[in-house]
DNA sequence: GCATAGTCGATTGTCGACAGTCGTCCGTCG
DNA sequence: CGACGGACGACTGTCGACAATCGACTATGC
């Protein structure tokens, strides 16, 4: 009748969903580090079968968000400020001046208006205070770019860490003094993608990413 | 009877088994780039069902060996050089710097003597033109020293490329013309770890990993 | 002859049931 | 009183069957 071809389709699988959910409720903080999750239990409330919530399990361990034993469970895990600086800035740093050099050529107009767009997002965001909104920007800028650069084992490593470095910009975004700085450091870092000269990006992403670096970590990089 | 206690007992579960399998296969080339993996077929060979194989499957897809597509399949996919200089180098190093120099402090005398071990293992597969063995020896040792790093999201990275590092391994170590010289380097690594001085070690660790840089690369690095 | 819609086989996605394993609790024995 | 061991409950690992989806093929109309 009025349902206009996608009655009770999935389009995404509940597999897909499963992850999303809890993903989401891990890095918002709503389930703790620590925390147990039983497949039954998931799956009740999730209205599925345990087979989605297995496989979603088994791909949250790949992100980092979970850990799981055989036979005895899984739990949630946390995100540590020492990760953070020693592993995953770093991190973040390899792949997106590499993805970012890469998508300087392949970037059209179209992909700059979306970013553009990202930014106004986190302009309203930090003006609503909605620093979750914020968190979710900031992913969704690099994520674009990373995704226009076309690299297929980037994206994928990208897919591996994001939801820890989600976890640590939701948790740090509500610290900001000021919320609309990171708007405008990332209109700074578009401006510079639109000239299109890669030393100048590759710079400016370093001094980007250092940023959620705490102050002593930044004194030992000198 | 004469069974002492682990009959039939998988002790690995036939998920890790598949993976395994089918992780072995991909790496050593016997499954080529492109090829379907379909899971009925792999179910029937292995002598599983399909649920063990599927979340395999969900795992390599993870490691990045295999590409899936809703409803239509799984594919193997290949390792390019680009990536490899790209990607996986640069990424190797920000890692095995971590780890390294959090594994200096905790690494004893057994662990010494396990590391000495590998290079051995290295020098007797290298005589017998064992490529395989040489390459998967190089991978251990430098898996030991994550593991002793006791950093446990770096572990999870390195398990993410793992796969793909031992997959260009495997593909150049044929191409030596001195199988010997990989023994020897990782001689030279360690014993700058013996002497446990952290700069030094970081500067072999940039070294060695560089090496398998093409010549190319290693000008555009300068 | 060509475009379009319907059908079919192959393959994945999901389900409910059962088997295996682990930690715990309780009773027994020294 | 503590160590040992077997039974129990909770949960994960695995299985075989069914539902949903896709691509290719075929038939139909123009």
């Amino acid at each position: 009748m009025t349902e206009l071809g996608l009655r009770r389709v999935p389009r995404q699988s509940r597999r897909d969903h499963v992850v999303e959910i809890l993903r989401e409720a891990i890095t918002s903080g709503r389930l703790k580090p620590g925390e147990r999750l039983i497949e039954v239990d998931l799956s009740r409330e999730l209205g599925t079968s345990r087979a989605p919530v297995r496989e979603a399990l088994r791909q949250l361990e790949q992100e980092g968000l979970v850990a799981s034993y055989p036979y005895r469970g899984s739990e949630v895990l946390g995100v540590s400020q020492d990760e953070v600086e020693q592993v995953l800035v770093p991190i973040r740093i390899t792949l997106e001046r590499f993805a970012f050099s890469r998508a300087l050529g392949r970037l059209d107009e179209d992909d700059i208006e979306k970013l553009q767009a990202i930014v106004v997002e986190m302009e309203e965001a930090a003006r609503l205070g909605a620093t979750e909104r914020l968190a979710d920007a900031d992913i969704a800028f690099h994520e674009l770019i990373i995704v226009c650069s076309e690299q297929r084992h980037c994206l994928q490593l990208w897919k591996t860490i994001q939801p820890r470095v989600r976890a640590y910009f939701r948790r740090d975004a509500p610290a900001h003094d000021d919320p609309l700085s990171v708007a405008r450091q990332h209109q700074e870092l578009l401006d510079v993608i639109k000239i299109g000269d890669e030393a100048a990006v590759l710079d400016a992403i370093d001094r980007h990413i250092h940023i959620h670096l705490a102050p002593k970590a930044l004194a030992d990089e000198g």
